[in-house]
DNA sequence: CGTCCGCTTGACTCAGATCAAACTTGGTGG
DNA sequence: CCACCAAGTTTGATCTGAGTCAAGCGGACG
């Protein structure tokens, strides 16, 4: 049951989109919303000089670019990080359902907050000068609540973009952080220590 | 007409608050909404080592802190940059009223969904390598669309945490911006070229 | 079986941090 | 009204750590 569903909206359709595919590009008209049933979506922005910076990993059972229900062109790029199964809803639709909806209306708005914070997490985080640290924070934040344990759902190469370092600079963090006995790693696994 | 009385809400008190007083500390429960008045107010978070990070500066006229309406507790410290005056709102009747009232529900979810954009535009902001380029792009996200000059509300040196500098740094890239008649500048104001 | 891509490490460079010091500005209080 | 203090502004010298370039390894996948 995904939120859209819970408003009583039925999709227009579903898409497919093969891995490296893209959604939506940057200036593109919003007339649809999103539902991820499968797969994971890259948000992206570009500077000037073509450098790709990602700010969001949309994962299977998200909705996702929630902000440009209120705008009417996107801000960013939208790329299938692997093979992707969505769901299609219209944008009106799903305004006009809030309209008589205050309880969805009030859990969009919570989820939109929910996003505000983690953003914030997320320039705090790429504040951090020190690589190392800024890894180690990274990771201590990705680590769920009581565990200690972590496998990442992406590259290394991709957490490096994110983060704001190149992927050197992060490989050499991680050695750092595992000669300092701070964490064990194997692949994508990670372990506070 | 603030958009708490739009809801036909009225203020629980008003709170004055002198320049660099705090309003509240990360951790403090939430049980009220402030829209401001007068003055401005700063949102800091602090890295272990208590580096502050400043990410947003609310003006009079503002709601801020509109994310904490769906948490417990603080998550970032509030400081006065200048003498405030502050309309304080109850939290849970700010909720009740959104159920009330979708239109102002919705217009709630916008204003978080432009919160959303705009701290995706500071991290691509803060993702620019080069000093002088980042203060170039902040200057030109600045200035009010179809014009050409701005008046800073905030110091350079506050501008240079804000976006992950530090203020030698910066008054280097704005001497380089000068240098290179990409802006003109005498104190805070500044012009495109 | 070969190619692609993520991973990993080394050497070198350079931009921005750091440290230092002086000047300007604005506000406070005598 | 002026002396004084705090904070912002500005410039210089030095240092450091992340970026860049380069090269090799290994696993996945067609």
């Amino acid at each position: 049951m995904n939120p859209f569903e819970k408003l009583g909206l039925s999709p227009l359709a579903h898409q497919q989109l093969g891995k490296g595919q893209s959604l939506f590009h940057m200036g593109d008209p919003i007339a649809r919303m999103y539902f991820i049933r499968q797969g994971r979506i890259r948000l992206v922005r570009h500077l000037e000089d073509g450098t790709p910076i990602p700010f969001h990993l949309a994962a299977a059972n998200q909705m996702f670019a929630e902000a440009s229900l209120f705008t009417d062109h996107y801000h960013c790029d939208a790329i299938a990080e692997e093979d992707c199964s969505l769901d299609v809803y219209s944008k009106p639709q799903l305004l006009a359902a809030f309209q008589g909806d205050p309880k969805a209306a009030l859990s969009f708005m919570a989820h939109l907050a929910q996003q505000v914070q983690a953003l914030r997490s997320q320039i705090e985080l790429i504040n951090i000068k020190s690589a190392t640290q800024r890894v180690f924070t990274y990771i201590q934040g990705k680590v769920p609540p009581g565990d200690r344990e972590l496998t990442l759902p992406q590259s290394w190469k991709s957490v490096a973009a994110e983060i704001g370092l190149t992927h050197e600079a992060l490989y050499r963090a991680l050695a750092e952080l595992q000669k300092s006995k701070r964490i064990e790693r194997k692949g994508r696994q990670v372990r506070l220590c």
